[in-house]
DNA sequence: AAGTGGTCTAGACCACCAT
DNA sequence: TGGTGGTCTAGACCACTTT
């Protein structure tokens, strides 16, 4: 076993300071980045490691528990814990509304969304004020898995009037197409962007661990009369999208 | 101790299903959420805890692990674990160039910012292929601890042509501003954003645990000329940062 | 000095996966 | 069936803060 020598009980000592796992962490982490372990390959069991490094298994889950959240390694329960495959980030411009479907096809990419919801239903109070609902009216909710070729990319929740989208189930791939198809679609759009840390039950669904870093974005479409078509909330994975922006200096603020 | 109640044995065998520190993770949010607890109020003890809840100390810390990830509850060595303050978010427009002071007096913030580190350095590969640095020429890097009304707020480390910024000592509040006055301020930049969990390091500087989600934002500047002025990695808070932008339907692609 | 969080241990049992 | 990760325990000692 080569980790042997890298895990060593000496070699630990002779690590970085801190505590015992925050250096069984170091030392994994240099082998992994270092590629002394390649992608894919499977770690020694716990138990193991906890022999080789003596120290407590409790003490090794700790270090492969950080390391784990920061997406250099994957457990699988039963199976093993292995070097994860990076995954290349996909980059998406800021400066032209477009949709998912469109996006990722530009690039070549083969897209699929696994449905999560779909139909209309009573609007909660935000999707009344967002959408500008009056009492009484109803709403249609999408909800889809994205996933970009085979690897899920995003959870995608949009709100939508029904006056502009009467029959949701109509929408298979891309809603913009479909607002297209009954005239709604929106020529502006506000986007918020944030961070933050992907809770258990998305994390499941993007394949990540829970606490990984997310980026959330809610987007406001409007039509050109300055009706709200749509409110969308996206979660995409933190390691595997970037947004692109391109500003330029000047006196010109955004359009009204 | 109302607490005993909220907590007690039998509450955690009637709550969500799951392991005990998930019930237990569950039960301390909803508490917190619910108001139950104030904020700044401090939780009992570990030990206390285990005991009302009649599980282990490992298991309370790790039900309290995780909301101290989210960032419900803030731990402070030897004094006590509290239910943290939220963070009133800050907006930025992306449409639009602005420097950091620039965009936060703007907002009735007061700013400062904490000097890490500034000077002229041999330039890393990776400066030289932003920046367009021939071989033996040097950079200047200044990076900064940003604060919003005392409130760390970002890191923000840049690195500029000593062509363009000869004495970087000259540097104070805004980089933009001294840039003005060696005439090499930018007219455009490109930036990337991206999610990622902050690093212990990092995480210290900005007082949020490690692992808590950060937005990630590289900018490249260029002058009218086409040339690079200045290449910024900048880490915010992503409890505390939303980017904001606004885009539009158009065959308009971004400017070359 | 007393109380708090931070780390660590040895051992146990369960749930899942491969064979 | 045997090996893997997932959970849990009781108890110990250390480091830091408060009094």
């Amino acid at each position: 076993m080569i980790l042997a020598s890298i895990l060593s009980a000496e070699a630990l000592q002779n690590a970085g300071r801190g505590p015992l796992y925050m250096k069984l962490r170091q030392v994994l982490e240099e082998a992994i980045r270092g590629g002394k372990l390649e992608q894919g390959e499977a770690l020694p069991p716990e138990r193991d490691l906890a022999e080789i490094a003596d120290v407590s298994r409790v003490t090794v889950r700790k270090a492969v528990d950080d390391l784990v959240r920061d997406g250099l390694l994957v457990r699988r329960h039963g199976s093993g814990t292995f070097v994860s495959k990076p995954v290349s980030k996909v980059q998406q411009s800021l400066s032209r509304l477009t949709s998912f479907t469109e996006d990722m096809a530009r690039r070549g990419f083969t897209t699929r969304a696994e449905l999560l919801e779909r139909g209309i239903f009573h609007p909660t109070t935000e999707e009344m004020v967002m959408l500008g609902l009056s009492a009484g009216t109803q709403v249609a909710r999408i909800s889809r898995l994205r996933m970009a070729n085979d690897t899920p990319l995003a959870i995608e929740r949009a709100s939508i009037s029904t006056e502009f989208l009467p029959e949701p189930e109509n929408v298979t791939t891309s809603l913009y197409e479909e607002l297209d198809r009954t005239g709604a679609r929106p020529v502006r759009a506000i986007q918020r962007i944030s961070a933050c840390n992907v809770k258990e039950a998305d994390a499941e669904l993007l394949g990540i661990p829970a606490g990984a870093a997310g980026l959330s974005i809610e987007r406001v479409s409007y039509l050109a009369s300055g009706r709200v078509v749509e409110f969308t909330r996206s979660l995409y994975r933190g390691d595997a999208y970037d947004f692109v922006a391109e500003m330029t200096l000047g006196e010109n603020d955004a359009a009204p």
